[in-house]
DNA sequence: GTCTATAATGAGATAGAC
DNA sequence: GTCTATCTCATTATAGAC
């Protein structure tokens, strides 16, 4: 999955997958400040490091270098959301519900999304820009598509599944509406925090469940 | 408020006014669809038929520019805002109605941006996607405060006037979500329409204060 | 106010030694 | 896989003629 390009012919060896974990970690910081334009390859080598020419090695042109990051944590981040659907459709069995309720398949998308990119200590601090800029840019809408539709066409899907009456369309919106929100928790919290700024992070998560879970029940019941 | 500048001696003469509204269509054009660091003064003088040299006498340095492409539209803008909240409320007086419903207040934020951005014949349909630049990163902070706090604030007041009992906290992020919204559908309604692609953009601004007034409702009131 | 010309810098990318 | 060195091109910005 991080490999885009041509099959390589042999496996790299440790210290290379660490000098190309190390260019790709910096390239991920710097394109989630600075923007794909604002950022170059030589801000990136320096951080990371490395020689210039080394980036080009291990990256390729910029596109695929950008490309590359993406990517790298797109898989992880599908299957924790797979597997929140998962474990919460298990709880329900145990319940003897046969269906989830809308908030627990929003909170199955958005959760491990906080979690990984907003929470204390979180792992990849960074990525949740990086996918705000990826969202907003129809330049990368071919990177969006491969990395993230198939995954929402799936909540996307589960939620038609719950409401039957509603129009695909209140769906879609309403489902575009919910990433935006959570999006701008993690590329617009500086926004918020310019109204008030009297609040924890966990509670942002539930209050943006609470928001989109009220307006999505009104546009597919309403 | 186009002139951030140091204050002129001369009026200028009408048709360096009209240089000068050549390039900043130009530069809003072109900010709006490859961001500021994509965009350079070389492209925004080509597109405006003026020599790069008269791109930096009218605009001067290139963040300059930015901030002045910002700001033009910023006080007409608030404007339209404030003038529809007025209407309203005057339409409110003459039923008998001393308070504004919270639909209507949003709607006052939201249709005036919607109709000069997004509807048939918009007059700026570049403005949209530049703001929706403008909030997402941190690095325009100063102009978003400058340009767009103080009309927010009003209107933040204004449903903090009407739902009494709600936290400053609640009403923040609910606000924060709804512009997050309304930016969506200008900047990345590509993504919407990735989905389902059966909608006019008139029922677009209806969906998103269907969406907006449930989840503020839920957050003031649960 | 508008133009030509140019300065000064930084960019992406590659060749070739080790 | 990693480095030095370099090519080629685009960038912002300004100086100075008209």
């Amino acid at each position: 999955m991080t490999d885009v390009s041509a099959p390589r012919k042999r496996a790299p060896s440790k210290k290379s997958l660490e000098t190309k974990a190390r260019i790709l970690d910096a390239a991920e910081d710097l394109f989630s400040k600075r923007g794909f334009d604002g950022t170059s390859i030589r801000d990136i080598a320096k951080q990371a490091g490395a020689q210039v020419a080394l980036v080009h090695h291990h990256g390729g042109p910029k596109e695929e270098l950008f490309h590359m990051v993406v990517a790298r944590r797109a898989k992880p981040l599908a299957e924790l959301r797979l597997k929140a659907l998962e474990e919460k459709k298990s709880a329900a069995d145990r319940d003897g519900r046969n269906k989830l309720t809308l908030r627990e398949i929003l909170a199955s998308f958005v959760q491990p999304f906080l979690e990984m990119t907003l929470s204390d200590g979180a792992p990849w601090p960074a990525y949740g820009r990086l996918i705000a800029l990826v969202s907003a840019d129809e330049r990368w809408r071919q990177i969006a598509a491969e990395c993230f539709d198939p995954t929402a066409a799936v909540f996307v899907d589960e939620i038609a599944d719950l409401l039957p009456g509603a129009s695909r369309t209140a769906l879609s919106a309403a489902f575009v509406f919910t990433v935006s929100g959570m999006l701008a928790l993690t590329a617009s919290s500086w926004r918020i925090g310019a109204v008030a700024r009297e609040q924890q992070q966990a509670d942002l998560a539930e209050t943006l469940l609470d928001y989109s879970e009220a307006g999505f029940l009104r546009l597919c019941e309403g």
